[in-house]
DNA sequence: GATATCCTTTGCAGCGCTGCAAACAGGATG
DNA sequence: CATCCTGTTTGCAGCGCTGCAAAGGATATC
């Protein structure tokens, strides 16, 4: 397949008159190198066509180049939205980003967090576990940098990058309360060994309702598996099917939210005027959908962003850094889910 | 950071009693190995807890075991499913996939259909281009094997899959064209040089008029440089401002509908009564948007595996194949933006 | 019993690059 | 003029694996 032999260091070298580490050094970009020197050897590399080989450069080097980022479904919107900032933060560092995705099997996400199959395929981990246990989290590979994202609190041997889900969670939760809502739901808590972003996020709920010194409705946290739209669906059909049914829904990502506004409007019933939702993560859907999501939006760009410095740093250290608890900032977007629809605009 | 020398084929080797080719060819799963000797070298792999270097194994065989995916952006719903589906695919035959995204920067697909600047850190590349030039095609590096997704007939030097854009355009008007409608818009069409499955699907538009016998309303068909929300809302709101409005629109994606749908709802009017609206790529947003979205469904699926098992065979082989015209099924599917919503369900 | 045949195992070279340390050159310094 | 220093270039070994071809063993064939 290949034509022939492909150029070589060697062949450059031999061309412009200097030893092949000579050349790599100029290729590299390696300081030392007089102008005259580089620029023969540059005009050699040009006249061959000369281009690196990555995997013998990778081999001599000990390291791949390649970071894996981890996540449980890639079509979800916050997680593609998310790798498309994390792509570009690791481009820049020349960083190629392998994806991997768990589809939440607990087996999965051992192995990669494990270095996978084979060694040295990446030279570290961006996670976003879905159901790692702390065990995993503890007989993994010490010697393979990791950052987590979501949840799941660093023991200290990674870092963690994540919004305040507690915090945001209660902002939400207080917005549904401030709007004279009494009956609040809440779409998605998990028990804690599959989900401690899920615990969060109730916990949030819980505090909120404690701030305004109103009582919580237990039986209107609502429990399900996954955070997409039909569970959404699902779990408000639930809601409704029971009779009494809430007048607000705090949904754990904005794709129940979009599942769950589906349900109301399909069984007739108005958003907000009946039941106001509230989502989470700020995907695209949210801001076209009808209505509009309220949400809580993380700053993605700044979690893409710390999660590869932190990880490149750890990468590059000899002695590995403490892990860090980072905090990106979030803020509340009032769409029209819950505020209502403005009057259909005149232009 | 690594801890002192990692364990290679030769300790286990030397454990073993064997030569490390024999490891090698057990590790490996390569056929005539003793049974014997198999078991010796296993324990002696388990015992050490022996992993593969990749990074040398690539070098010595001379490729990198992975494969690269293109595509402009991560966040569109209808690459992100596909990517998922590709990397199942890929991962199945021992490939990993590396992303990358271009941001429709036609220098950047330039670049990457050329091994981007280092040789062999994939092996072949599944491209779905946006701006691709004819010429950029043409002065490839002719032996990175290939596949392209989407727009871009084959001119037999790699293969190209996708369906086929101008039967499916018209199916879609078509159906449009037999629920009574007779304004019909389309959102999307690119000049060629950019777009060239946005005219395929002009055509099929064309075509639909063609075969009823009805006139094509040539104002109504909008130009957009994207197939996204805020290109879709923007048009819409652009048709509805000079008067005169559609009473259906042919939308050249699922997203791009669920923009027009955006303003049309926002500026109070009812989809599908005033205006039906169908989209393209059944993108699971279009099963839960409100209303939900009539579509043309590509099999992404098969797409996604008939992509990989190509360029692997195209890897693989020594003589490249012919380029293939591969293309997979698609399917209308009905939902309420044309059809209008179900009575509120009983239950 | 000698020869051919097949299966299994081995040794060696080398993939193309970089780390390391030594060699070298050209000034500056004493 | 010898010595030291700094900056630049070089040589070599080796990263850990696989391709290749040859060697070794066991069995079949005449």
């Amino acid at each position: 397949m290949r034509r022939g032999r492909e150029v070589t260091l060697r062949d450059v070298a031999e061309l412009a008159g200097v030893s092949s580490r000579t050349v790599s050094n100029v290729v590299n970009g390696y300081a030392n190198v007089t102008e005259h020197t580089r620029r023969r050897v540059q005009e050699a590399v040009d006249q061959l066509g000369y281009r690196p080989n990555v995997l013998a450069r990778n081999l001599a080097r000990g390291r791949s180049g390649q970071i894996a980022v981890v996540v449980p479904y890639l079509d979800t919107p916050y997680f593609s939205e998310l790798l498309q900032d994390i792509i570009r933060a690791a481009r820049v560092q020349g960083y190629n980003v392998l994806i991997d995705q768990t589809d939440g099997d607990r087996e999965h996400e051992r192995m990669l967090i494990n270095h996978g199959s084979s060694r040295l395929l990446f030279d570290g981990v961006i996670f976003s576990p879905l159901g790692l246990s702390q065990e995993a989290l503890a007989d993994r590979d010490p010697d393979l940098p990791l950052v987590i994202l979501g949840e799941r609190v660093s023991d200290g041997t990674f870092d963690h990058v994540g919004i305040d889900d507690v915090e945001a969670s209660r902002h939400a939760v207080e917005h549904l309360l401030d709007l004279g809502r009494r009956r609040v739901a809440a779409i998605g808590d998990q028990p804690y060994e599959t989900g401690e972003a899920a615990q969060l996020r109730t916990r949030g709920f819980r505090e909120a309702h404690e701030r305004r010194g109103l009582p919580v409705h237990e039986d209107l946290i609502i429990r399900r598996p996954r955070f997409n739209r039909a569970d959404g669906a699902e779990a408000m059909a639930h809601l409704l099917d029971r009779g009494d049914p809430p007048d607000a829904v705090f949904c754990y990502s904005d794709l129940v939210a979009l599942g769950a506004i589906h349900t109301l409007i399909s069984r007739g019933m108005r958003v907000p005027e009946d039941v106001a939702v509230i989502g989470y993560d700020d995907i695209e859907d949210g801001r076209y959908s009808n209505p509009t999501v309220t949400t809580i939006s993380p700053d993605k760009g700044m979690i893409a962003a710390t999660a590869v410095e932190r990880l490149l740093l750890r990468i590059g250290s000899k002695t590995p850094p403490p892990g860090l608890e980072l905090r990106a900032p979030h803020r509340l977007i009032v769409r029209e889910s819950t505020a209502g629809r403005a009057a259909p605009a005149a232009h």
